[in-house]
DNA sequence: GTCCTGTTTTACCGCTTGGTCAACAATTGA
DNA sequence: TCAATTGTTGACCAAGCGGTAAAACAGGAC
């Protein structure tokens, strides 16, 4: 099992059905993959979802991983676009702020594409484990050696860049990947817009300009 | 299936063996469903790994669900302390310093039990629903609570307190949570202590200090 | 109508899973 | 020493699992 670093193409024709089909099942895939890992999802869940039956369902895809990875596929290149548009000649405070915005922004939209990553990597990476190695490696590397750029300019506090990138993940997906915890303390004001607000600026601020007075 | 907020206490005497036997198996099983969650974890995976059949597994818990309550209930409590031991009476600096340094050691210390709660909230928290909402909302609120003492105090800059306590979360969690991705862009060297440290200055620096220039 | 293609369903298969049971082995305590 | 207790195992079961086969169905072209 794995997955194809460029987005397949459908080659053959493909009838009107399959095309609606196919998003129904890899919609409620990913509802269902993003909840219980690879594992620990079944067929029949996935079918009941998409509200039709298993064989049905194989029809489409003729076996578990195939949805698997045509899910991580499909989400996969949405998901690294706000690092890889983050410009090396725009202005460092802005180009991060703007990062952070975009990936708090994803999400907030669609936090199952973040928890099935986040389910993937904890489970070992198995279907990504060549992709985080090459696209993903590389992308990061050549992003910090930008960071890295702005930081021996003076432009922006010396930190390690490869830390820094981890730790934007870290904050801005927090909300996505353990949204049930921080309902739990938060209460149902955790879906408001006022309070995801409050995280962005919470992030920008302390990433930013720190806690220490000054 | 839900855990007690108190260690269970053993009640009935029990044997040597039985001490040992239950030692094994919960180390077994926490790197089992640390990696697989609940549902994608097998008894017989746990079975292999604590070296014994599965039907004597079973003489020491009855159910998977036993296991895995078993298991939680072993970290939950360890996990909270270091929050817990934040002192609203010492210097805010050094107490925030002293609270990520002891999550982040806990974190490299124990990275499967940071990841069984990864897992158990991806999934929605089906255990430790009810603990969540009692026994850590009062924590965090309380900790907030002082948290914003010190802000309103000058003694730190002013950012939401809970969002405070979920970022420094999420930084010192990412490294054991997505270990698997650290490492494949990192590479092996992710393991030493010189990462480590750096991930620590990092963490701190960005926290306390932020990225702008002074 | 009837053929053809694409879609859906019913019935099923073999394997894995959580869990039980009864028999057997080891340990303990008097 | 020997019986009672505790610990261990192989055989087994019912349910759930991923996946298959083939028949039934739908709809357009002729």
């Amino acid at each position: 099992m794995d997955v194809r670093l460029r987005r397949k193409k459908p080659a053959g024709k493909s009838t009107r059905i399959q095309e609606v089909n196919r998003r129904i099942i890899l919609d409620a895939a990913l509802e269902v993959f993003s909840t219980y890992g690879f594992r620990g999802s079944t067929i029949d869940q996935i079918a009941d979802r998409a509200g039709m039956s298993k064989p049905n369902l194989l029809y489409y895809f003729k076996r578990k991983q195939d949805i698997y990875v045509s899910v991580l596929e499909d989400t996969l290149a949405d998901w690294l676009q706000p690092l890889a548009d983050m410009d090396p000649l725009g202005d460092p405070v802005t180009e991060l702020q703007r990062y952070i915005a975009r990936k708090l922004a994803m999400s907030a939209a669609r936090p199952e594409a973040s928890r099935l990553f986040a389910n993937e990597i904890l489970q070992g990476a198995p279907a990504i484990q060549k992709f985080l190695r090459t696209t993903l490696k590389d992308l990061v590397d050549e992003k910090a050696a930008v960071l890295r750029r702005w930081m021996t300019d003076g432009r922006i506090a010396a930190v390690d860049p490869h830390h820094l990138i981890f730790m934007i993940w870290a904050m801005t997906q927090h909300y996505a990947d353990f949204e049930t915890q921080v309902r739990a303390i938060i209460g149902s004001e955790a879906d408001s817009t006022a309070f995801r607000q409050t995280a962005g600026q919470a992030i920008t601020t302390l990433l930013l300009d720190g806690l220490k007075r000054r």
